[in-house]
DNA sequence: TTGAGTTTGTTCGTTACCGAACATACAATA
DNA sequence: TATTGTATGTTCGGTAACGAACAAACTCAA
């Protein structure tokens, strides 16, 4: 199950962090690997708990979102095959004050945190690495900041359907439009409408939790400027453009 | 100029973080370190810009903001004594899609990036001091998104004023509605409405650019739960609660 | 195949905030 | 003291999203 030799970015569904380590740093990771199956719903994290592992997913995405006193949710950032959930192990906190829910089934390994704290104890270059992540992340979180405040619904789901699009294999999703609707912060009726005006416009398909991207461009298109800043950062930090 | 003894937490308005610093790193760094005056709406980086220095906020406060294509803006996080405005130095970004601004004048001291880099390689105990000053960054970044999805302009002004005494000697801020409008990514009649709104209810005076807060507790009950959450996390995560 | 549960669609009144235009008040200084 | 600029206050129509209640369509299991 776990990758068995130092991986490439030859095989996109890889978890693109562990695939950009170093040989030294894969071979002692390695044993410690833990191949995991996610299922949708599952709740890896809950705020303020002790994280025991972090996550790599690699077909799974992960949303991190907070939930209030009165049971209203928002959606901070998103993790799939690019980055690792339990970012707060390394940072220093041990907890965060959000929550770790699977959004989309699918596969990932988990790792022991003792590994990766070791890891940042050794002051390898693993720790930059996983800092280049976090800066990342962090623009997704401001980013998620200002589109909240300024943008609107249908803005906002077209932005939110590409950055699940971009973790995913394929153009179709498993989300019923409630789901959808935690995971913005907003009324499931009003995803339901911005859905049938993407519908009508011809760019996604929508049959009971059943999501299919037509026309890519087409979101894009009608999409904020947010989405394009989110990636566009990623694209600068991440592994496929970085020598570690 | 430069506090000549390692610093303790004793002084109130010196940086908490250099506060925080073990003797020998503060004796590596106390020669480079460049008191430096802040004036209100000063401009310390702006967005993708490339970052020469980290600056140690002592009595000034500085806003991380976003600003649009459309020249739109929102405040993403604020930075007093108790953090630095710079940390995609040492994340490994060297740039922020964030503009950085003077949102209250004052003192500040700043130190070369070359310095703070150097001290992540040595892989020293300030990596984790900063690393987990970071993790408390974070955390105002999400519950910045978190209550611009969910929160009225009464409940941010709240926190946001809070947040800002929270960073000053004294119950003055001196700051126009424009400002605070630009800051909470909303209109400045909208700030106006609010803050009569606080008079009214005796927690604010408001002359022409000075807000005194008269009734601090009366704003915290009327504010949403994102300022206790923040300032709950910064407490957990930084120095004074923190041997290093 | 009937019925129960889930998911999506529709409607209606309400609200918070927006955009714009304008009025007032204070401050600085010429 | 008059003038100019800045900061704040007021109003009005418009709109995106809300809360609630309900209808329709689909799925699955009894």
């Amino acid at each position: 199950m776990v990758p068995p030799h130092p991986p490439t970015q030859m095989n996109a569904k890889i978890n693109e962090l562990l695939a950009a380590l170093p040989t030294a740093e894969w071979e002692r990771w390695r044993p410690k690997l833990e191949p995991v199956d996610m299922q949708l719903g599952q709740v890896l994290y809950e705020s303020g708990g002790t994280m025991s592992h972090v996550y790599f997913p690699t077909t799974a995405i992960v949303s991190l979102l907070y939930v209030m006193e009165n049971g209203a949710s928002a959606e901070i950032a998103v993790v799939g095959n690019e980055g690792l959930v339990g970012i707060s192990l390394f940072m220093g906190g041990e907890s965060t004050s959000s929550r770790a829910v699977v959004q989309s089934a699918g596969d990932a390994f988990k790792l022991p945190a003792r590994c990766v704290k070791e890891e940042f104890n050794r002051a390898g270059p693993v720790v930059h690495l996983l800092l280049r992540y976090t800066q990342a992340l962090i623009t997704q979180m401001a980013q998620t900041a200002v589109c909240n405040r300024h943008h609107t619904l249908d803005q906002q789901l077209c932005r939110w359907l590409l950055l699940s699009m971009d973790r995913l294999e394929g153009n179709e999703l498993v989300m019923t439009q409630e789901l959808i609707a935690n995971m913005l912060g907003v009324r499931r009726e009003g995803v339901t409408e911005a859905a049938i005006r993407l519908q009508q416009a011809g760019l996604i398909r929508y049959v009971r939790g059943h999501i299919t991207v037509l026309d890519r461009e087409g979101l894009e298109s009608r999409t904020c400027e947010c989405y394009a800043v989110v990636k566009k950062e990623y694209d600068r930090l991440l592994p496929a453009n970085t020598a570690i």
